[in-house]
DNA sequence: GTCTATATCCAGATAGAC
DNA sequence: GTCTATCTGGATATAGAC
């Protein structure tokens, strides 16, 4: 039997304005910094009073919880959309383009996500096994580039994250730092791929 | 005429308090998260009541800018004790292995000098000076090892502190970006010194 | 679902006595 | 130099009416 789900009205309405809430929170991060958030002022952006928030998120940390899940989630969709070639410097290329710009894109997100500065706030184990999903996809596919060392996956998450802190926290706005991607898996390219070549010959 | 410079015991006293104001700023800041330092406990730490702080610093800001201060001439300090060796690669390892260190040793630190996460918080231009100075400082020894490309200086600067970010998000106390230092020059190395050879023999 | 009212506590900062 | 007392305003969070 064929059950035909039901719209839920109320639940509907109940997400999207945990979205509005969510989106407001982003915007005020980028104004206030990330650990200036207040929900004095989240409430007031969307038109309601602080405590109404508590219907929605049973606390502040449950909305930063909520932020790193659903930053997590967009970097997902963002690397699902990539258009993947096939060639192991292509890959290499299209992973730190698209990791960069999505950092870039959010500071307040990239400091949740990457950096651990706000005081007391640790994700909760749904959220975090989003976050582990991310870099196990981004393994999947330096695997699928041939490279198979942990240290040279380790090693990119270093370098692409550089890139994308030194710009954040020099040049916001700029790309003295991004315009360098290229050449830096030009030479992450020349070390791992050789490296992963000749141990393939013997 | 020789004026003998006389001592002033109340100068001494004075700045041996403000240092033990800081040294609690730096132990607070460890365990509460930069952010979360709070006059109150830091006045409490030092058996002293929050407004006595102020008449050391004239605001809280004040005192970050003096961490701010503090943290880059120890990084310079730390710099000028190193026994610089005249090669090339040999001056780039100790860059990084020494500037990597240094960051990991103190997360506080590292976040408060290199990453931009205290809403509101900007360095006095005294304070930036010292800064900057160690920048130039590292662009020097970079000038040293043959290295004159502006962009493969923006290069390293994201190579070791993306290795340090790493390693204090992810792995606190560990060593598994930490280890890697080596390699990374060795990559970084290869695509540029002997880049500046071919620059250099045209 | 959203509100008012309020609890509780903390923040940074200042005035002025000693 | 350090204190007490206090200001002013902020924070997160809860109780309970509507």
């Amino acid at each position: 039997m064929i059950v035909e789900a039901k719209r839920d009205r109320r639940a509907e309405r109940r997400e999207s304005t945990t979205s509005e809430i969510l989106a407001a929170a982003w915007e005020l991060a980028a104004t206030q910094g990330l650990a200036g958030l207040s929900l004095r002022e989240l409430a007031q952006k969307i038109g309601m009073r602080p405590p109404s928030l508590y219907w929605y998120f049973e606390s502040k940390n449950a909305i930063y919880d909520a932020m790193f899940l659903q930053g997590n989630r967009q970097l997902l969709a963002r690397m699902a959309e990539v258009d993947w070639p096939t060639d192991p410097k292509g890959i290499l290329r299209l992973c730190a383009r698209g990791f960069v710009e999505f950092c870039i894109e959010d500071a307040p997100r990239f400091q949740l996500l990457f950096q651990r500065t706000i005081p007391g706030f640790v994700p909760s184990p749904e959220a975090y096994a989003v976050a582990v999903e991310a870099v196990e996809q981004m393994h999947a596919r330096l695997a699928a580039a041939g490279l198979r060392d942990p240290a040279a996956f380790d090693m990119l998450t270093a370098l692409v994250s550089g890139i994308a802190a030194q710009q954040i926290a020099n040049e916001p706005g700029g790309d003295r730092w991004v315009r360098l991607i290229d050449e830096m898996i030009d030479l992450y390219a020349d070390h791992f791929i050789s490296k992963q070549a000749n141990k393939e010959n013997r």
